[in-house]
DNA sequence: CCGTATCCATTCCGATACTG
DNA sequence: CAGTATCGGAATGGATACGG
């Protein structure tokens, strides 16, 4: 994030280049709110917390890695609204990981005050479940990291 | 991670506390590195290639919020060597949906090398999916964070 | 309202040197 | 091997003042 890692962002390693785009403090909080339909900029400021230069530098690099993108503000005036990408909503699956584990090992027992749940039916949501293609569950030391042999999808 | 935040850290949303833990640009790398079997300081800084006293920091930050654990040495030498607590264990969905979500969407179609198979089969995972506690899939935009209304589990 | 520019404190990072 | 100590540079972060 701030010295350098430029060896570390060309990694091989998906972890470290998913990191290199919302691996640091704001990032990914930027996200969150903008997943739950705040758009303008003094609504990120004001619900973050966060200085404006901060703020400006954050939604610079994440329109520049296409997690955000500028649209005309949907209320007629002349500003700029910041609304999710695709890619950038595919980060969601992220954003309710890091829900869930914080939920579970960052709280006090009395203390959970919020939970994610359906828009539609007010259902919570179930626990993430890792598993493999043809559906076996697999606990944190299950798996490993291959060099791909991915089978082709096509044979040409 | 730098400045501040420590009003964030304590605020109620899960995020914010977990990112307070592994929001670094370092502590998940070392998680992953760690779930992967390293256990030695010189691995986690060979493998990471990052400086001694960083990695110490970041050593000694996990540590204290219960992610590692100081073990005696597996080998019989006197030193000690790091391993994942149960809280660090379940880091591993948060690990599992920053892979998917990089190889989606910051590595050029040509370009992946690695990826992600269980021990057992080498069978390749799945892409997680956000669901209900009734099962049904939830898309990026069709769930928000609500003050806890969770059914209470017990009724004393 | 939406930023940009500037200043300053803190932290992070890497490199190096040093100890046990 | 496993750190600790120290240094300097870079980036972050907060606050504030300023322009569109």
């Amino acid at each position: 994030m701030q010295g350098k890692k430029t060896e570390l962002s060309e990694s091989d390693c998906a972890i470290a280049r998913s990191l290199d785009v919302i691996g640091d403090w704001w990032s990914l909080l930027i996200v969150r709110d903008a997943r739950s339909g705040k758009r303008r900029f003094s609504e990120f400021q004001r619900n973050l917390g966060l200085a404006k230069n901060i703020l400006t530098t954050r939604l610079k690099k994440l329109v520049e890695r296409e997690i955000l993108e500028m649209a005309p503000a949907s209320d007629g005036s002349a500003f700029k609204e910041y609304v999710l990408t695709e890619k950038g909503e595919k980060l969601f699956v992220v954003i309710v990981a890091l829900w869930q584990w914080g939920e579970q090992t960052c709280f006090e027992p009395g203390e959970m005050r919020f939970t994610l749940a359906d828009n539609e039916l007010g259902e919570t949501l179930a626990p993430l479940e890792v598993r493999t293609q043809s559906g076996r569950k697999l606990g944190a030391l299950d798996f490993r990291m291959i060099e791909r042999e991915i089978a082709s999808e096509s044979k040409s």
